[in-house]
DNA sequence: CCAAAAGTGTTATGCTTACACCCATGC
DNA sequence: GCATGGGTGTAAGCATAACACTTTTGG
C-alpha cells in the first residue's frame, strides 16, 4: 500500500516499500496480497507496504510493513526496482521502493482466507489469476516475476522456497512453478546433484507412492552460483 | 549530490537522484564526476544528482539533473539501484535512486577537466583511480559497474558507448575496458558476428597501420540478446 | 494389480576455448 | 623494413538436451 498520509498537490515525493512475497503452493507461484481499507482503492487487492519511517533504511522498512500487516518475518527479501511515476497513486507522488520475497509457505494464510485481523483480509494468490491491484502494483508483480525466474537460474535461491528436508521431486516442483515450465527430471537431478549445493540425509520420505531421499541445503543463504 | 535544502533531524526521508555515467577513454573505463560546492562534502568530487521535483518521474529527474550539471543529454539511462541508508548523507535521510548512464564520449570533458563552468569542475575519472567520493557514492560506482559488466554480455548495450560507425577492434576495445579483461580476438569476432547485430558498411578506416572494415549496429536499441 | 512417483545412463549436438600465421599500411 | 593492428580456421573439451524403462510403494 503506497498510501500518503498528508500528501499535498505539490509537494516533495513521499518515499514508501512495497513489498512482492512468493510462495509456491499447489505447484502454482502464488503472491501475497491484502485488502486496502481506506483510500480511493478501498476494497482493492494491493501488495503489502507503506511509509518508509524517518530515520529508517528501506530494508528495514519493508520487513516491518510485510510483518505489520501480515505477520511473516524472519525471510528472504531482495529490494527489486523502485516506481517513481507521478501519476502511480493518485492521492499524491509516492516513490515506491519494490521489494521481493520468498517465503516456504508451509500452510500460512490457509488457502484463500483471512489472516492479518487487525489489517484487513491478507490471501495468496495465483500469478496466472491475479486480481486487479491497486496502484501499479500489477507491473510491480511483472516485474517481480521476471526477477525471480532469472534469478533462479544463477543463485540458490529456491532454498527459501523449500524447508529444511526435502525430495528432489520437491525441489524440481519449486523450480518448474517460478519458471512456469517443466523440466526433464533425469537431467535436472544430474545438475542440482552437480552444484554440490545439496547433502543427502540419508533419510527417506514415505508417501503414497515409492519413498523418496531426503536431502538438505549444506548452506541456506544467498550464492550467486550457475545452476540450471 | 544527495544534497536536502530542508530536512530537519527528524523528518520523513528526501528523495534523491544520482547518475554514474561511464565512457570509455584511452581503453580504460571511466566514470563522470563533479565537485561538490557546498555543505560538509564541499570541495570533494560525487556522482551529478539531486532532489527528485514535486511532480517529476524519476527517469525525468535523473536526465534533468544530470543535464543541469554536465551538460550531457540524450543518453542511455538505466535504474541501478536505492540507496536508502539513514546515514548515507549527514545532513538528512535522503533516499537516493541511484542510474547508470553510457555514453560515447567522442572528446566531451576533453581529458580531466572542467566544464560545467556554472556547476563546479567535471571530470571523467578511471573507475580504477577514483578519487576518495562524497556519501555512498563509491559504493554506487561499485555497484554500477557490476551491473555494467554483466549486462554487457546479455545486452547489446554496448552501442552505446560507439558512434555510428566503428571497427571491430574497437567495438572489442569497449569490451575490454568494461569487462577489465582481454578477449581472444578470433572467437570474439566470430561470435559477434554471429548475432546478427552488425552490418558492414562496405567502407574501411585507414589510420597508422592496415585499414579495417567499419560496422554499424542495424539497430541502436537496447535489447536482450545474449552475446559473449 | 494398478496408479503414480522415484530412480537411473547414453548419445548427439552445439558452444566455448585455445591457438598461429600472413596481410596491409604508415612511418 | 619494421612495427602495428587487421584478418582468418580448426580441433578438443565441455555442457546441454533428448530420450525409456524398471522399481517401489499405497491403496
Amino acid at each position: 500500500m503506497s498510501t500518503p498520509a498528508e500528501a499535498a498537490p505539490v509537494a516533495a515525493p513521499l518515499v514508501a516499500v512495497d513489498v512482492a512475497v512468493f510462495t509456491v503452493i499447489d505447484r502454482r507461484l502464488a503472491v501475497l496480497v491484502v485488502e486496502v481499507r481506506h483510500g480511493p482503492f478501498a476494497g482493492w487487492w494491493a501488495l503489502p507496504g507503506g511509509r518508509v519511517g524517518p530515520a529508517e533504511s528501506l530494508d528495514d522498512a519493508a520487513a516491518r510493513e510485510l510483518r505489520e500487516q501480515t505477520g511473516v518475518g524472519d525471510i528472504y527479501l531482495e529490494q527489486l526496482y523502485t516506481f517513481g511515476s507521478p501519476e502511480r497513486d493518485p492521492q499524491g507522488h509516492v516513490v515506491s521502493v519494490a521489494y521481493v520475497a520468498l517465503i516456504d509457505h508451509a500452510g500460512r494464510f490457509a488457502e484463500p482466507g483471512r489472516a492479518g485481523s487487525k489489517y484487513g483480509g491478507v490471501a495468496w494468490r495465483p500469478v496466472t489469476a491475479l486480481p486487479a491491484l491497486a496502484y501499479d502494483h500489477a507491473a510491480v508483480v511483472r516485474t517481480a516475476v521476471a526477477r525471480l525466474r532469472s534469478k533462479l537460474e544463477y543463485t540458490n535461491l529456491v532454498y527459501t522456497l523449500l524447508g529444511r528436508s526435502f525430495t528432489l521431486g520437491e525441489l524440481q516442483e519449486k523450480y518448474e512453478a517460478v519458471l512456469g515450465r517443466r523440466l526433464d527430471r533425469r537431467n535436472f537431478r544430474k545438475k542440482m546433484l552437480a552444484t554440490g549445493l545439496l547433502r543427502g540425509l540419508g533419510r527417506v520420505r514415505r508417501g503414497p507412492h515409492r519413498p523418496a531421499a531426503l536431502y538438505t541445503f549444506r548452506r541456506r543463504r544467498p550464492m550467486v552460483i550457475s545452476i540450471l
